[in-house]
DNA sequence: GTGAAAGCGCTAACAT
DNA sequence: ATGTTAGCGCTTTCAC
């Protein structure tokens, strides 16, 4: 392991002080050191293959150009394409994003949050969605700058992202409705989680305003397994009465869709089922799921702009930022047939 | 933005001097400390919500307790799966990992690296296949120990883990020919990833082995819609003999069957398709894809384990690790028809 | 335009 | 068992 190149052995080859090399190679200061010098210092820094250390200087200047990410499950597939988002907006202003799965683990999530602090982030994106108040307490004391993404604001002051659940459960239903469905199930997910009590809300609302009968059950997480045992379990009772599924999630979706296929029945022609969030692949499911798209992108990119916002302001007016949504209509929905 | 909290603050509120905070704090010396010392620091520190600053901490120690993982595409649901083997084994040795997404750009990949480097990782892993050798140069220079995660390790003298392709195209070549395939395409993904041409590789020998008649066709990228683009080529062609298709890769696999799809063709009916890594959701595709299952955890485990030793070592032996595969029939593959 | 000096927060020798 | 001292590599006043 050869050792580090520091700043004052390029300064004794460029042959000035090591706060002139300093100087030279921050485009911020460049500016104030004689041209000359600067070419010189440069030929050095190179010719040495010089790194700076960011940890010496973050601990000098206080910011490490970092910002941690937090999510709940990097296994599914809505969440790399919200990082995308937040890496392709934060990369190019110069910050790392430092990634923490924390595979649904409460605990696990505390312990990363804390690391977080620890190694001292700019700022945090939190996507876990389960509200546990002493966790964000402790946030508040630490001063870091935060957005939540999916999970609810409520209490906590900090700004959020998030996609238009209730449009997008409405457009869902109507179109189920339209269909001739008139007994719906919901596949709710925990209800720790605020975007599951939302979607299951919304619901509710939906199926009021059009007189649709409504029944919901819950999974205990937002896995495909889940989704699959609740589904074998509303099949296997013997007075089945609905038409059409409408799934909190897409991994919800993906596992009904496994359990009527093992009953022996046909999706749609016998169960239509509808999903949330569009994930990567639902077109190329057995049937392409219809779903309701979610901009995951966009949600990153908005969530780092919220972000930076909060870091320059000291902290971020706790703003509730709702993207709009749409219906994908595929091959997992069609007509009700009693 | 409340100040951070020093060692020396504690250590005021606990009567002692910062450097016996910092042995009291620090598991592996509070053995050296008085027991009330101990319990008198600790206190003082959580009363003052205390966070050491790992930044300064690292700074002395010239140890990060980081790690850099680069990947190609987050979006290629292969790599999370990667990285949670990776992160399972290193978070609970105390390690984080600074994850850089390089989308396939290898320009990019150049700035990752350097700015992993920058951000003095303890090691890297690097599962990005492209084999640029002024890239790896400039890596060994910095002393850096890598591991190497399905990438050609031939002139890098480092590490490598990888599943076992000829194992996994034989395995798969086997089928299809027991299926009554006798003229096969495959889908190879571009040549500069030593996966795809080891791949292209074994699916020659394995052919020839068997006489089946190969012809093999590249893809630019490990996309759907780079699968899709040249199966369509493939259909569009007026004289098509060949009745199975063995893709590189389960996305291009993916690409195969949209292909097919949209020719009017039914797979496996008309034509059998099978893909390569058994990627999260290959089971619920439409038809079902058959696969070759690498132990993607495990892949991620042993990169993990392999760097752990590197680092121990100052730099690890270049050891080439090579995990067994297997084959998973579903219903993407079926009896040959003329 | 450049050098000198101080210090970010922490830990590791060394001293007591 | 604890205190003293020095310094990791960098940036940032303050001089000149």
């Amino acid at each position: 392991m050869s050792r580090q190149v520091t700043i004052s052995e390029v300064a004794k080859l460029a042959g000035v002080h090591p706060s002139t090399v300093s100087r030279a190679l921050n485009p911020a200061t460049r500016s104030v050191v004689n041209e000359k010098t600067v070419r010189r210092v440069k030929s050095a820094a190179e010719s040495l293959n010089y790194v700076p250390n960011i940890m010496a200087r973050g601990l000098r200047t206080r910011l490490s150009m970092t910002i941690g990410v937090i999510i709940p499950d990097l296994t599914n597939p809505i969440f790399p394409a919200i990082i995308r988002g937040i890496e392709g907006h934060l990369g190019p202003l110069g910050y790392t994003t430092l990634l923490a799965d924390v595979d649904g683990d409460t605990a696990l999530e505390g312990h990363a949050i804390s690391s977080l602090v620890q190694r001292q982030v700019d700022g945090l994106i939190i996507a876990t969605g389960v509200e546990q108040s002493s966790l964000v307490k402790a946030l508040a004391q630490s001063g870091v700058p935060v957005v939540l993404v999916n999970r609810g604001a409520s209490e906590t002051g900090y700004s959020l992202v998030t996609g238009d659940d209730e449009m997008g459960i409405r457009a869902s239903v109507n179109h189920l409705h339209q269909l001739g469905h008139r007994d719906i199930v919901h596949i709710a997910g925990p209800q720790s989680f605020s975007t599951s009590r939302g979607r299951a809300d919304a619901i509710r609302r939906a199926c009021d305003d059009r007189s649709i009968n409504l029944k919901t059950v819950y999974a205990e997480a937002l896995t495909v397994e889940q989704g699959e045992m609740v589904t074998n379990r509303l099949l296997t009772e013997s007075n089945r009465s609905f038409t059409a599924i409408q799934a909190s999630t897409d991994l919800l979706a993906l596992g009904a869709l496994r359990a009527i296929r093992q009953h022996g029945l046909i999706c749609p022609d016998d169960i239509s089922v509808s999903g949330f969030n569009d994930m990567p692949f639902a077109e190329e499911f057995s049937p392409g799921l219809t779903s309701v798209r979610v901009p995951l992108e966009e949600i990153g990119i908005e969530a780092a702009t919220q972000l930076m916002r909060a870091i320059k302001d000291g902290r971020g007016s706790s703003l509730v930022v709702t993207l709009p949504v749409s219906l994908v209509i595929r091959a997992s929905t069609g007509p009700a047939t009693i």
